[in-house]
DNA sequence: GGTTCCTAGACACTAGATGTCCAGAATCAT
DNA sequence: ATGATTCTGGACATCTAGTGTCTAGGAACC
């Protein structure tokens, strides 16, 4: 899982408690992260309708959603692609048998075993949403969201 | 996930099939793998304690235990390590309130989410053996382990 | 003693992740 | 209109991990 993941869910989980655009610059230096880079994943997570983009003065990133429907897998899917984390390279084309019109990461029965782990997987994190998380943070802290409000004002 | 797993998987399974050991030459002709590259995954297998080697003529690898004693995970765990999918990287610590002696990797609400996904994902590949495997390749195609044994023969 | 084979490490290559930079377009304030 | 702010998209550089090769050494067999 790539870094940019980290990176999302912690500015997804910021911006759920304010409720205006807010600049790259500001969220970046929110965690000390690369401005430039950090735009980057944010514009993924734009493109994968999480967030809107406002450009000009007073523009910046906001959820597209309500945070209860914004889930992990959303993320973790907009930063890293959709692909499974078992890549089947179809090595079975190279032993013997017939293989013509065969598409082995539909039969061979690793790639079935690997797919229903990948989906074990997807099930978790599609059942968790940002939402929920906030609630978890807000149990533990309930201080945090007054004091990120106010630390992203401060940054502006 | 590397490629390497997908290697050892279908490796792990010809030995099922097998009861002497096999040369990493003869393994790696059976799908065309490089094989110098091909004996570092059978070398981290059995460290693993999947294989066996043995040195000398008619010697090789085979498999340490029975197929229902090897999971899926056993083999993954072996090739990729055993890191979690997602690496926190406390980027909580650069963000506003007190850090010291926190350990984010524990105490944040996203790693946690993440942990929960990972370990379901570790508990499909837990229950899933080498031998379930081959039972479902054997269903399917009964012909299977005379075709791999003579294929392993031949190439020897 | 020679052959077969594993072991361990050094080394090179490659692809992807990470990070930077810039020209252009959109928006807003004056 | 003009300038300032911000996003967009792409080019580019760098760094790391995965992939792959090679060699010297040791173990087992004949």
């Amino acid at each position: 899982m790539s870094q940019g993941v980290e990176w999302a869910l912690h500015t997804c989980l910021n911006l759920s408690w304010l409720d205006a655009p807010v600049p790259t610059s500001t969220l970046a230096a929110f965690y000390e992260l690369p401005p430039a880079y950090l735009n980057k994943q944010l514009q993924a997570l734009a493109r994968a309708g999480i967030l809107t983009s406002t450009s000009g003065p007073r523009g910046g990133f906001q959820l597209a959603r309500t945070p209860a429907a914004i889930s992990l897998l959303d993320i973790v899917a907009a930063i890293d692609g959709p692909e499974e984390l078992f890549q089947c390279d179809q090595i079975l084309r190279k032993g013997p048998g017939e293989h013509a019109g065969v598409d082995y990461r539909q039969s061979c029965a690793f790639a079935q075993a690997m797919r229903g782990a990948d989906l074990a997987w997807r099930r978790e994190l599609a059942g968790k949403t940002v939402a929920d998380v906030r609630a978890d943070v807000e149990r533990g802290h309930p201080e945090a969201p007054a004091n990120t409000r106010a630390r992203i004002v401060e940054l502006r």
